[in-house]
RNA sequence: GGCGGCGUACCCAAGUGGUUAAGGGAGCAGUCUGCAAAACUGCGAUUCAUCGGUUCGAAUCCGAUCGCCGCCU
């Protein structure tokens, strides 16, 4: 292993409702650091309730990073957190505090453990047109493109994944390279990331499930509706990510009168189950995660614990 | 007690004599490198409440039984 020396970075993942801020909170007050927080929405100022962001009163407690960087109407990217998730790395690293992190958005995990190929940030007009292309010539043609031109990325993608087909299209059209090549080459570079240890929280599914959907309702408590009412009120374009997160959707057409409030509801918790299975197909993948399985009456504090012995076993099985 | 309607998967539901019983939701499984709380993919009834009959052939027609709903008494 390389760099002996230098701490491995603690990285803490697992679906949305296992627990894992009460616990990153634990964890950080325990080694005196912050929380580098890897979540695709907290990046956006607003939808604290929405979203589940931590409250100005918690982030005294601990502080995070890479939250409320961006404003609702803006978009975000994972090449954008990398870059700046680096540097709040690097600005801790240098106050030589240990790196917590901690979030369920797979991909901005993935761009820091894993490295982020050299590749062109997206197109909008470009796609725009690509969007054009296929509604007028049907369905396929985008795929048919991209077979002509990266047969083997065609492969890979789904003839209906219009999004990943525009990607893999925009890839070649600006760089003039085939994504699959660049995927390959990256592959063939030898991982010289700094060290980590994953550690995901795990839950039975019922008991996830009922967490989940308790959460939902405190959500409502909190007020949710009127944080997503004021949202709704800035009349951003619902293509915006921000605009897509979970909840927002939900509660604007029951604002809009296209459904009840209990049928938002339901629709709510479903999607965030949805959402939670997603998250755990995409870690599950990853065979670097040591996977901690939480019972349902286990308290964060003893969570803390086991992960507080599982470090220490890690690192003595890292220094032999 | 009488009359009428209904009974198809976990839920909603199409099909009312003839290819392997639509579809949707839930659930489960999966894909993923610059919008990822996004986008996308795959999977379910050898059987239509039950039993018997008619027919070359029944979820579909007939009878009985069970269950549910409505109206009447």
């Amino acid at each position: 292993m390389k760099g002996e020396g230098v701490s491995p970075w603690i990285v803490l993942v697992g679906p949305t409702g296992v627990g894992k801020t009460a616990v990153a909170e634990q964890m950080a007050l325990a080694l005196g650091t912050d929380i580098i927080a890897a979540d695709s929405r907290h990046v956006y100022r607003g939808l604290r309730i929405t979203t589940n962001k931590p409250t100005r009163l918690d982030q005294k407690r601990v502080a995070r990073h890479l939250i409320n960087l961006v404003s609702a109407r803006e978009t975000f990217s994972a090449g954008a957190y990398k870059k700046k998730a680096e540097q709040a790395i690097s600005d801790l690293e240098a106050n030589e505090k240990p790196i917590l992190i901690e979030g369920g958005t797979g991909l901005y995990i993935k761009t820091l453990l894993y490295g982020l190929w050299e590749s062109p940030p997206k197109d909008v007009l470009l796609r725009q047109s690509l969007i054009e292309m296929e509604e007028k010539e049907g369905e396929g043609t985008l795929h048919r493109k991209l077979q002509a031109i990266d047969p083997a990325s065609a492969q890979k993608i789904h003839f209906k994944d219009q999004y990943k087909l525009m990607r893999a299209l925009e890839v070649f059209y600006k760089t003039g390279r085939q994504l699959s090549h660049i995927h390959a080459e990256h592959q063939q570079k030898k991982k010289e990331g700094h060290p980590f240890i994953m550690i995901g929280l795990r839950r039975d599914r019922d008991d996830l499930y009922r967490r989940i959907e308790a959460r939902v309702d405190l959500q409502f408590q909190k007020g949710l509706v009127s944080e997503i009412k004021r949202l709704c009120e800035k009349r951003l374009s619902t293509e915006l990510p921000a605009m897509r997160t979970l909840g927002v959707t939900q509660i604007a057409s029951y604002l809009n009168g296209g459904c009840t409030l209990d049928a938002a509801t339901a629709l709510l918790k479903r999607d965030t189950r949805h959402y939670a299975k997603r998250q755990m197909t995409w870690f599950s993948a990853d065979t670097n995660i040591t996977w901690l399985d939480l019972k349902e009456e286990e308290t964060s504090d003893e969570t803390c614990h086991r992960i507080h012995l599982l470090l220490t076993k890690k690192t003595a099985e890292r220094s032999a």
